[in-house]
RNA sequence: CGGGGUGUAGCGCAGUCCGGUUAGCGCACCUGCUUUGGGAGCAGGGGGUCGCGAGUUCGAAUCCCGCCACCCCGACCA
């Protein structure tokens, strides 16, 4: 049993520190030396390798390439298209200068005050601005687009409070701006990388979402149109796991990317963006740990398979080792991360809490039974559950069991969701749906006073107008205005 | 920026109200022996500007004043 967590609160009553215990105690992230940043330990960036070999195959297969943009932006870029201003300013850190100099009281270094930057440059809080400028240089006719580009960067915006993984001052991600010559095209685009987005949260993270677009009130800055995923973490809260922007041509417009249609008339191009984050490792381990520490999704798991060996001399451990290392390989060979732990200065039942902690979908130990009787003891991660099998055959066994594990830890998030999820007629049972920790589908009159009323009063956001589901019309809860729609409401992160 | 809390060994904490041996405990670390099928046991050992500064006092982790940092709850947000 990881005591460290059982030593902690429940879950319901504090989640929050649960959670960032978790994270800490798990080897996966620290807070760093700087305010709201965050240092990335191994493990937890092995977890968002595998999510950036899995999402850019994906971006691949829809054609688009990688490309890398300037991390500084001249602060005019900002100002160029109003929304957008309005909506980053306020979280931009900024350079002024680009020298330091001996302090002339001897005490450290300062600040060169004759290095004062002309224009002040800012730190990007996202790349729309210096992609589009660049943009302009590349793109002259239809025959130029569509521009399909990603940029996995690091960005920073200057939050108020932060949240291992949630949100960090400075964080990692995915950035796609593609650039195109009709509006369809464009919205299509938007849409193709929502599904994108569907599709890796449900196949790799093991986390259903529900898909949808943001009222304007949420809308990304400068954006026409928001599509986002939203999933349900263990206390009921929401998480937006990815979002899908139709930029429609205000960034055409902004920074003058114009070309020649084929009719020989000048035109803005059309833009989408569109955007994960390191995020998602917190939305991982949220949607799936229990108290005995996280539990990976064998897809994105950085050891998929660990074999501890069980000894009483040297000898007995050179047998087993042997053995051992014949599994391994032979998973290794079928495309399975396996970690054979023979380190001698660790017991077996510490090495078993360990690897629990760390969320390895599948444990085997060996030990002097075992060896007598040709067989392994099998530990399941998202049971707890454990078998002793032998060992003739267990590879085919254990790829099974992985695709298995995979496919459970997604029907268990999907039940958990299904007993948290309403629909609801009234305010006072909307209140008391969302204290509960629900999502709740509501109707509402589709104004922002409406949708700025609940949200003062409940703490819940609408988190998106679905796409997929019941599409029923009715009458708005609060004002009894008609509504097209129920809309998702939840309290979120 | 508002409200609350916490700063004592690498980590987690007690001690502070009511000042008084050499500042203590658990984990971790080091040495040795015994152990190894669910976070081992025993013995020994190392490690401290008690957040910083200035006071009161014979004497301050403890009391007074000032400052700083971090955490939690709000406002902002992926």
């Amino acid at each position: 049993m990881a005591k460290e967590l059982k030593e902690l609160t429940t879950r319901q009553e504090n989640y929050s520190q649960w959670y960032q215990d978790l994270v800490i105690k798990a080897e996966l992230a620290e807070n760093s030396a700087v305010r709201g940043c965050m240092v990335i330990k191994p493990y937890g960036y092995a977890i968002w390798e595998k999510m950036q070999r899995a999402l850019d195959d994906m971006f691949k297969e829809t054609g688009h390439s990688n490309a890398y943009f300037p991390l500084l932006i001249p602060k005019s870029f900002m100002s160029k298209e109003a929304a957008h201003v309005e909506g980053f300013a306020k979280e931009c850190a900024v350079v002024t200068h680009y020298r330091l100099k001996n302090s002339p009281d001897g005490a450290g270094v300062v600040v060169d005050p004759a290095a004062r930057l002309e224009e002040e440059l800012i730190i990007r809080p996202t790349s729309e601005t210096i992609i589009w400028n660049t943009y302009r240089n590349w793109i002259q006719s239809y025959r130029d687009l569509p521009i399909l580009i990603n940029q996995w960067a690091n960005v920073m915006r200057w939050e108020m409070r932060t949240r291992l993984f949630l949100r960090t001052a400075e964080f990692l991600w995915q950035e796609g701006h593609t650039a195109h010559a009709t509006q369809a095209e464009a919205e299509e685009e938007t849409l193709r990388m929502l599904g994108v987005y569907v599709r890796f949260a449900e196949e790799f993270m093991a986390l259903p979402v529900i898909r949808g677009v943001k009222t304007a009130s949420e809308r990304f800055a400068g954006a026409l149109d928001t599509y986002c995923i939203e999933a349900m973490m263990q206390d009921g809260k929401a998480l937006q796991a990815g979002t899908s922007h139709f930029l429609g041509q205000n960034f055409g417009r902004a920074f003058d990317v114009t070309f020649i249609d084929r009719e020989g008339k000048t035109d803005y191009a059309w833009a989408t963006s569109w955007g994960v984050s390191s995020r998602l490792i917190g939305a991982v381990i949220m949607a799936h740990s229990d108290d005995n520490g996280l539990v990976l999704p064998p897809r994105l798991a950085p050891i998929q398979v660990v074999i501890i060996p069980i000894y009483k001399s040297a000898e007995q451990l050179a047998l087993i080792s042997e053995r051992a290392n014949l599994i391994a390989s032979r998973l290794r060979a079928m495309g399975i991360s396996v970690k054979f732990d023979d380190a001698d200065n660790r017991k077996p039942g510490w090495k078993f809490a360990e690897y629990e902690l760390k969320g390895v979908p599948v444990r085997l130990a060996i030990g002097g039974r075992d060896m007598e009787n040709g067989t392994v003891e099998v530990m399941r991660r998202d049971l707890l559950a454990k078998e002793t099998l032998p060992q003739e055959g267990i590879e085919l066994i254990i790829q099974q069991l992985l695709d298995e594990i995979q496919k459970n830890i997604y029907r268990k998030a999907q039940d958990f969701r299904a007993t948290r999820i309403a629909d609801v007629d009234t305010y006072d049972d909307f209140k008391a749906k969302i204290d509960e920790g629900f999502f709740v589908m509501a109707h509402w009159d589709g104004s922002a006073e409406t949708e700025e009323r609940i949200k003062n009063e409940t703490k819940a956001t609408i988190r998106c107008i679905p796409l997929e589901g019941d599409r029923s019309p009715g009458l708005c809860m609060i004002t009894g205005r008609p509504s097209e729609r129920r809309v998702l409401f939840a309290r979120s992160y």
